[in-house]
DNA sequence: GGATAAACGGATCGCCTATCCGATTAAGGG
DNA sequence: CCCTTAATCGGATAGGCGATCCGTTTATCC
């Protein structure tokens, strides 16, 4: 790979800065709208980005990366069953904060090789910390490891669906994690 | 309200019967489409449905209103924790069967009166369910009334995003539902 | 400073929502 | 049966967004 050009790398940066603030404003990334706030033609923001997925997964790939890292961590910790329920409450606390963490979860098809890793990733640590989990005993056996995911983004939904204000929805996300948490136990 | 002419109507049925069919079959709606699809111009099928929401709580009315009368009838069943564990089984098998009630359900700005008032009577019916539970002691005190909707939309797209199938959809709601269940349970 | 490839930017296409208004047709009275 | 009229129809059209294409500009290297 040839390293990118001075004003490529420039406007890279800027499109994806322009599209982190959108993400955090609530506003839905719109490629045309990124171009007009970063100062840059439509072409331009679309030869970086294909299409608003590929964007979008880009937005979130620092936070998937902070995830990764966390559930590294947890894989160290002595007690299953608080390694487990830690990573899960990291994991839609995150999800609920950032709605572009949320939209990539959710999609089974990344357009980015970059994403499917770290989504990989953390999907392993999460098989391998409920694993530990269901055998020491604290953890009901017939959670399969495909339902991790589903059940973290069904969880930050029914947050969206509950919380009109975004400050609503942490305290909101715990206790539905909680709850079901519960419903996990042996 | 003065009745429909007898063209408006014979094109009122059609729409919404067009629309049904892509419904069914996961296409999503789009208001060309159907007007295309019913042999219609658009405009007529403006008229009709001002928006897309219009026509997609005209087509969940039915659904709607089968559960609401589901639910009138959990309400005379002797067992609080059965009437109540057998009421949101019927809204998440409902919500995966079928993606109009899906959005509806998650959407809080109905366009059409009709829906505000199932969607209140369903909900109405949930709490007093939930409410007797609760008495007969066979449920956490912790669940609020208004958790019951999201906790249902939060199944149903766990069920979604972990489902390639519309087939595979049904029992894994269930094992959402059950899991969930047991958390509730005191 | 000139050659060359990379990057830029906006005109433009295709698709969708939504509107508008002239043409058409159903409904009711003479 | 026809005429009036108001309701309805239908397609042309505006406006927004994703995405593409290509002539122009610019960074980089020698």
């Amino acid at each position: 790979m040839t390293p990118l050009r001075k004003d490529a790398a420039r406007n890279w940066d800027r499109i994806v800065t322009v599209a982190r603030e959108l993400v955090d404003e609530g506003t839905p990334l719109q490629l045309n709208d990124v171009a007009r706030r970063a100062g840059l033609g439509v072409g331009t923001v679309y030869r970086h980005f294909p299409t608003t997925e590929a964007l979008l997964e880009t937005v979130a790939t620092p936070c998937l990366e902070t995830l990764a890292a966390h559930g590294t961590k947890a894989l160290e910790d002595d007690n299953p069953w608080h390694a487990f329920s830690d990573y899960l409450t990291r994991l839609v606390e995150a999800q609920v904060s950032d709605p572009s963490l949320a939209k990539v979860s959710a999609n089974s098809h990344d357009t980015l090789p970059r994403t499917t890793e770290l989504k990989h990733q953390i999907i392993t640590i999460g098989t391998e910390l409920l694993a530990r989990a269901r055998t020491a005993g604290a953890v009901r056996p017939d959670l399969a490891d495909g339902d991790l995911v589903p059940l973290m983004c069904g969880i930050a939904y029914a947050t969206y669906v509950h919380s009109d204000t975004p400050a609503d929805r942490l305290p909101t996300a715990r206790r539905y994690l909680d709850t079901l948490l519960r419903g996990l136990t042996t």
